[in-house]
DNA sequence: CAATGTATTGGCCGTTCGGCCAACATGCAA
DNA sequence: TTGCATGTTGGCCGAACGGCCAATACATTG
């Protein structure tokens, strides 16, 4: 390939790892296929990434950063506390589709093996439940939430929606749709919300694209 | 290795596979690793599975159907709903400790790339649920809980429980006692019993060896 | 005892992996 | 222009993988 500025062919090959990744797994995830995804051959992946570790975990990296700056964005672009609620909730919550998801199913079972992954997992894990308590909070200072324990129905709201997620892909006793009730349900009751408060008045996308995880 | 009953040398190599899988993930599992960890050639194990593929399946399948035994002996073991309950949402559930939790989050993982693992792994999923359910409908029979939705319910103990065991290997905002409180207040809750219900009158066990679920 | 079926062994093959490196191409500075 | 740093290529290596198979050991049946 022709010569390129060494920042974009990193992210070129980031890209195409974080693509891979989701598609295979970070097992099955080879050097060869990534050069290959960002057309590149595999001896130049190796200067940019001199062993297959520092490619998954940049890639991971990459991938965190995307979306926990992809969230945080979703929540400043409503400053009431109640759609940005909505926006957490909201299959799969703000972040990402069903593959973004996958990636992150992939990200937790691989920690297991890889103390990197898991530090950056757990840090990313933080930060969204921080995130999501932040939201709370402000409500609460704003009079629109009364919650005892902002913190443990932060964990609740970030625990039922990656459980929403995961049971999409997996497959659980209850359609996607009451498994969504369910969280609005808890989460209204759990801020002191009326029934249906999060619910929104009028749908605005049919069937927009989701997505989930911190 | 002497002659063995291929009943009893197929449940071997069985036990190793899930062994290997819970250490090392399903696309790092080696039919190699496993042979010799069943103390088995690899060409033996051949004989008893034809492909990779066939080996994983049966792994994951015998633990599956063992899970499932265990948790529905659990639950046989008391016949009051409380317990019974108290024994599913207690951590991690009944069924194993943290090895087996990371079974489950590889076999999820890996459905993604399986139909065959994807269809058990939902198969469990919903047998799960509805045991939860079967819990619940009793205790309402009984008298002990109230409430209007008992799949939805279910459905929460299910999703919360999955949660914890996640973010206990993962790490997340909240210590796991703090994430068992949250378990149990809004399990209470929702089944209409008094706060503290499901927190045991006295310790049994200081620290008892956990574990996970469906 | 012989014979047949099966458990079991160990070696082999083709493929693919991660990693390494000599060579070439290109841009930039002296 | 010359020279050096660096992006880029493609081939090579050893290891490990899944799969295959001829040979062997053993148990059961006739």
């Amino acid at each position: 390939m022709a010569r390129m500025q060494p920042a974009q062919r990193r992210a070129a090959i980031l890209e195409a790892a974080v693509a891979e990744i989701s598609e295979r797994g970070f097992a099955r995830t080879t050097s060869r296929h990534v050069a290959a995804r960002a057309g590149v051959t595999h001896g130049l992946l190796h200067h940019y990434f001199p062993d297959h570790d520092s490619l998954l975990a940049a890639a991971f990296e990459a991938m965190a950063l995307e979306e926990i700056d992809e969230a945080n964005a979703a929540i400043a672009s409503d400053r009431d506390p109640l759609a940005q609620l909505r926006e957490i909730t909201e299959p799969f919550g703000p972040g990402g589709g069903e593959a973004a998801y996958r990636f992150w199913l992939e990200a937790w079972a691989e920690a297991y093996h890889s103390p990197k992954l898991q530090e950056t997992s757990r840090r990313l894990s933080v930060a969204w439940h921080e995130l999501v308590v932040g939201v709370i909070e402000r409500g609460i200072a704003l009079g629109v939430f009364h919650c005892e324990h902002p913190h443990e129905t932060a964990w609740m709201v970030v625990a039922l929606s990656d459980a929403y997620a995961l049971q999409t892909q997996i497959g659980s006793g209850l359609a996607p749709s009451e498994m969504n009730h369910v969280l609005w349900r808890l989460t209204e009751r759990e801020l002191g919300l009326e029934p249906g408060a999060l619910a929104r008045p009028a749908a605005a996308e049919p069937t927009p694209p989701a997505h989930s995880g911190h």
